[in-house]
DNA sequence: ATGTCTTTGTGAACGCGTGCACAAAGATGG
DNA sequence: CCATCTTTGTGCACGCGTTCACAAAGACAT
């Protein structure tokens, strides 16, 4: 799930659906971990449930790839390793800059994973001036005066950015105008992006909040008849909270909203609204 | 994307559909932006511009919740807020732990987008005894032993994973036996859970992959006619890469193999495998 | 060579998610 | 009270992705 953005065509023209891309350094993964223990072959389901798939995906994927199993045999491990890279397009190099050496900036920096796939940091790129200079990951941070120059200079097209959200969108201009075609954006924002740019994200935040709802649903299911009648509009209990009467106030009551605070939040599921009090205007 | 486990009914018995869940952290979020601005109301289609939607889908979206609109105005956003908020699960505290203080472990520590969604870092929790005591972000980092106490004494249900791949399983698996029920890994490593455990991931190598395929993609077209024939198995240049003779060697011939090598390898596209080098073992 | 056994590659069905387009709801003005 | 205008909520159709299930391909033994 990256690219927030509208929607596109993607790998239309050719046939590579994005969904298996997206699996294929999964596989590659597994297929390296097997290369190292100098396995020969594996079959769709060996290699399935080391990536964590389910072999007729793993199969449907890899024929998008051409075929390049044999029947009765499997997948040749070294073979499928390069197929794969090559696919992704990581027999290159690539060479990345990452704008925004704070915590996290320095955590990528120091990250081992994109040594090894082919991906090479290039430069550190930071606002600070004080951080110019300060060497990070064993490379020397540098002023975002340069983050032109630098691009220009190393032919880099894929950008990370790991700035505060107020600054991400001002960076990933600036970076787009350099020439960067591809970008990781992990500030927490939607970036607009023009036509070819290609933006993924990824957000800490998002991740826990689907967590989160998870967690209160299987909360909620024990205290509940397990597999409650669907009932149309509202959920189980919570049936016709009232809506805010349109030009009344456009303000919840905030003030007791220390929610569910004190009391035992009812055997774990969200009170059939018992806790609507909350915010709803009294 | 998550879970790259088997499968699972997800939100199956109640109403909401994964991929909604997924955007209502990204609704919140240009919600809570207007709310800051008091703005008292919007309309799908501001709305679905800020979080970087289609309105229509934002509107169907919000229909899975309810009817919380106003026809010919729009919705309220207070309001809004709270009925998303109260949906994820957000209106009540979430202790976290954050297992592996390294690098990217302190980063996400420090990471402020947590406490502000109602995520409450509990306890960090390193395997390095060396660690121990030293405060991180404010917190003072406590021992691996000590891990099933501290998810037990703090209620913890939410854990987040970012030790080296290497010990990524054997942490998840004492997480859940302490009562984990939901986690984020960082680790490039394929979790195995019981059922009734979620599991999200985020690896850093792996979208910066899908960057790089997206990337050789564009730049292959450049190089050529725009809408190749969609040529049975192989790609433009490629053509029919001999597979490995099965029985033979479980290695591809990489020495020879430079085979198209030298010409000139269309433009930027990646060479046919003219590069084969980097990766194949010579 | 022939038969058996294993595993791939894929046709087809299904289900989910997306986007269109429009009717219904409600606000607003006269 | 009625007309008009705005914006929601949703029925419907379409396309992508997943899964099943099986025929074909090939290895291997006899």
């Amino acid at each position: 799930m990256a690219t927030g953005r509208t929607h596109r065509p993607a790998t239309r023209s050719r046939g590579i659906p994005e969904a298996t891309v997206a699996r294929l350094p999964l596989y590659l993964r597994a297929l390296t971990a097997l290369s190292e223990r100098s396995v020969p072959t594996v079959s769709s389901e060996e290699l399935a449930t080391a990536a964590g798939v389910n072999s007729a995906k793993l199969r449907k994927d890899f024929s998008y790839l051409g075929s390049y199993g044999t029947r009765g045999v499997g997948y040749d491990v070294e073979y499928l390793v390069y197929q794969i890279s090559r696919e992704l397009g990581l027999t290159q190099d690539w060479p990345v800059v990452i704008v925004g050496i704070g915590n996290l900036g320095a955590a990528l920096a120091n990250y081992g994973g994109f040594a090894s796939r082919g991906f090479r940091v290039a430069a550190l790129i930071d606002a600070d001036p004080a951080m110019a200079g300060k060497p990070v990951a064993g490379i020397a941070v540098q002023h975002t005066d340069e983050l032109e120059k630098i691009i220009d200079d190393n032919g880099v097209s894929i950008g990370v950015i790991a700035t505060p959200a107020g600054a991400a969108q001002q960076v990933c201009d600036r970076l787009v105008a350099a020439g960067i075609t591809s970008i990781l954006n992990f500030a927490p924002t939607v970036l607009s992006v023009p036509e070819g740019v290609d933006v993924r994200k990824v957000d800490l935040s998002i991740e826990l909040q689907i967590l989160a709802f998870h967690e209160q649903r299987k909360a909620g299911e024990e205290a509940t008849p397990p597999e409650r009648e669907t009932a149309g509009t509202g959920e189980p209990g919570v049936a016709t909270t009232p809506k805010p009467s349109s030009a009344a106030s456009h303000r919840p009551a905030a003030g007791g909203s220390g929610g569910t605070g004190g009391h035992s939040v009812d055997g774990n599921r969200q009170g059939p609204d018992g806790d609507v009090p909350a915010v709803m205007p009294a």
